[in-house]
DNA sequence: GACAAGTTATATCAAATCGATATATATCAA
DNA sequence: TTGATATATATCGATTTGATATAACTTGTC
């Protein structure tokens, strides 16, 4: 799943220029499972260019560079059904919070507490973004795919407090040496 | 969170190969989180060596290439402390199988339900095999992280179940046709 | 009203990483 | 015996990351 079949996937549901392309996989439904930086996404959509996978129209504005419209051609909706076709591989999952934590005989008194709270927040967050979206309109794929990612954010902040315990002690002397 | 501090990571708890190194982020405790190939392995434990970072010894087998078990440095120890310094980068997910779910609609008949079913049965067996896991001498870190990720684990494979009806109506037909 | 910070927009580039492949032998199952 | 899996190192092109450059508008703050 390389960044033009992201680029395909973003634009098999509506045109975008490059930077759209991003704040989509950034914020939009996609964000849960795919990322992708200005530096693999403009090289992807010229190769996909080259290959006749998109069209791309150019609008000048006032004060911005033009800005690049890009479309999905035939060809390029056969190249992404072609794509989805493929063995799925492993998910991948890189967490350095977790990374930090499993190594928290080596961290500073308290930081692995610390960073405990910043990633318990951050997903506290997402989960309650997500419990407020509607996808009553939604296909079945998308609802499902938000079902599972609730989910999963939903038994992080879970565990996470069930569990956090373990790193309190350095924890609760903190806590006492800021109170004083 | 580079490849090299991977590497010292798994170095810091005992000394190892590039090639035990690979198996010990694949079948290891840090598994859940950290990934690393061959490809960018051997180049990192090139790179420690030439700062110092660590020292190894070749063991020459038969018939097999020599084996060169690399050792962490003091140097190394602080350089890690140093690594885990840094504020944590947000987690990164890369799920194929929920990319090509999302998309059901270009998805060929009943394959969303096999993918689904696959993915699964894949987090099933990885939630049964930290459910038996031994962690009582193991530090409050790894208890806290194994934790964590076998909630996660737990929950896909409950959220699977409880949201797969969304995608059954390919499945039925399926399973229809296989039965006759 | 000035200044900082953030948003919209494209693009490049070195460094890091991925994924496949090459090389060799041993072992175990079909 | 054929194929698959495991042990072991290593390289290499293609892809991706993360930082940076450029430029102007918008929004919030003192």
């Amino acid at each position: 799943m390389d960044v033009k079949t992201l680029c395909l996937g973003v634009l098999i549901r509506g045109e975008a220029s490059g930077y759209e392309i991003k704040k989509q996989l950034e914020e939009g439904p996609l964000a849960q499972f795919c990322r992708a930086g200005f530096g693999s996404i403009y090289p992807a959509l010229g190769q996909l260019k080259a290959k006749g996978l998109v069209t791309w129209s150019e609008h000048s504005q006032e004060g911005r560079p033009d800005k690049k419209i890009y479309r999905i051609t035939d060809q390029g909706i056969a190249a992404f059904r072609k794509a989805l076709r493929k063995e799925p591989s492993d998910d991948r999952v890189h967490s350095e919070s977790l990374f930090m934590i499993f190594f928290q005989g080596f961290l500073d008194s308290g930081r692995a507490a610390e960073i405990v709270d910043a990633y318990r927040e951050t997903y506290r967050q997402i989960a309650t973004r997500m419990r407020v979206a509607d996808l009553t309109e939604a296909p079945a794929g998308h609802r499902f795919v938000h079902a599972i990612g609730q989910s999963i954010y939903e038994a992080i902040v879970d565990a996470v407090e069930r569990n956090r315990h373990l790193l309190s002690e350095d924890v609760d002397k903190k806590a006492l040496a800021t109170e004083k």
